[in-house]
DNA sequence: TCTGGGGTCCTAGGACCC
DNA sequence: TCTGGGGTCCTAGGACCC
């Protein structure tokens, strides 16, 4: 079936409920019963991260509001996030996979996809690889895990997500499309909520119904987006996407092969909080917002980065979202990246609502040049001092340890 | 039961420059 | 002196992904 050499072949590997999967590794006692893993408590706000398949039966989602899964599914274990830990697994697995095949690129947290053209003489036979691959992370890492095998990365990964889980498909060569067309919309990806409205306004209810718009007449309804899906609803390209750079589950130290793949760090990072009660108090917020900025600043100093500048956002009691942004001086350090914050956050409070989320991201990101220092006065050289101290503390300390500013803990 | 937290990318309008 | 067009940057908002 994937016999020519040199036809692109392609896997996508999947873990199967990872976070669960990973909880369930840590405390045998959790299998067999519905778990969910998003908060601790599901009286409070938080949504589902991830949820077992027998809490999924009972119609448990991700993103869905905790509570609402409490409400669906009240037997389940609920259980706090441990990203850090998330983290280290995946990169087990990663490595697992890397000393396998040579052509791999992470997608996310839980996801891989591996270009397996022209490795069957190494190799062996594309399904036999993919299935052997599947048993080594289940076996090595104590994780199953879903795959999918196709002529295209994107089939490989739709393939993948329908057989989960512990799926293995196969979508021979030539029979993508028939693969993909009885496909609801939103099993293509990039369709969320509002593509699949604007689709089924036109009409359409599946992957085949979009693939037979022509390219140029959803690009001139949905602009860029519009063409991206009109490739995808045929099959999408036969090359592996580029590694998104920066991510955490990016191992840092990999060399940069390649312009394109050159860029080692973030786009953006950000940090937001969610109050258990709608706030308006302006010490609350504020205190809030300083707790804020701490931890990106901390984020950005971790990365060896500067950034040009930083945008405060709300989403307020009516559950609209409005942000508000600002240059920073150059090599801004905490105390002013802080003020231009308390500024934005002002603007932001004219519209006299009650806060459900704050967050702060700061953007324009480039690596810091220690160069500067030579041009810089000794009160600039103390203060970036003061910051990496901070630092250095907070690490052994915890965040509690040191707070700029004034302000006790909520 | 009203949607957490961390990201990415696109678009539209205005300012500014040539 | 007036007008137009193109490029680029900034800001705000929105969609999507895991």
């Amino acid at each position: 079936m994937f016999g020519m050499r040199t036809s692109p072949v392609f896997a996508h590997l999947d873990l199967d409920a990872f976070f669960v999967s990973v909880e369930r590794l840590d405390d045998p006692s959790l299998a067999g019963r519905p778990v969910i893993v998003g908060g601790a408590d599901p009286r409070a706000r938080g949504a589902v991260a991830c949820a077992s398949y027998e809490a999924r039966a009972r119609g448990v989602r991700s993103g869905m509001a905790l509570r609402r899964a409490f409400a669906l599914c009240p037997a389940a274990r609920f259980l706090a996030p441990r990203p850090e830990r998330y983290l280290a697994c995946s990169r087990a697995v990663r490595e697992l996979l890397a000393a396998r095949v040579p052509r791999l690129v992470q997608r996310s947290i839980d996801e891989f996809a591996i270009d397996l053209t022209g490795c069957e003489r190494l190799l062996g036979r594309p399904e036999e690889v993919v299935r052997r691959l599947g048993d080594v992370v289940e076996e090595h890492a104590g994780i199953t895990c879903s795959t999918g095998l196709a002529a295209t990365p994107l089939v490989a990964k739709v393939a993948a997500g329908q057989g989960k889980p512990r799926g293995r498909v196969v979508v021979p060569r030539g029979e993508e499309a028939d693969f993909l067309a009885p496909l609801p919309l939103r099993a293509l990806p990039g369709v969320g909520p509002r593509s699949e409205e604007r689709l089924q306004e036109l009409g359409l209810r599946t992957v085949g119904d979009l693939a037979a718009i022509p390219e140029e007449a959803l690009r001139e309804a949905f602009g860029a987006h519009g063409a991206t899906l009109a490739r995808r609803a045929r099959g999408g390209e036969a090359r592996l996407p580029a590694p998104a750079a920066g991510a955490p589950w990016e191992p840092r130290e990999a060399a940069p092969t390649d312009a394109a793949f050159g860029r080692r760090f973030p786009r953006s990072l950000s940090r937001e909080h969610t109050f258990s009660v709608d706030q308006d108090a302006r010490e609350v917020l504020d205190r809030a917002l300083v707790r804020l900025v701490e931890a990106a600043v901390a984020a950005l100093r971790a990365h060896g980065l500067r950034a040009r500048s930083l945008t405060v956002h709300a989403r307020f009691a009516d559950l609209r979202v409005q942000r508000r942004s600002g240059r920073l001086p150059h090599e801004a350090e905490e105390r002013e990246v802080l003020a231009l914050a308390r500024r934005l956050l002002e603007r932001l409070l004219r519209r006299r609502l009650r806060v459900r989320r704050l967050g702060v991201r700061l953007q324009g990101l480039a690596p810091r040049l220690h160069q500067a220092s030579l041009f810089e006065g000794p009160q600039f050289r103390s203060a970036r001092a003061l910051g990496e101290a901070l630092d250095r503390i907070r690490a052994r300390h915890g965040w509690a340890a040191v707070r700029l500013g004034s302000g006790e803990p909520e």
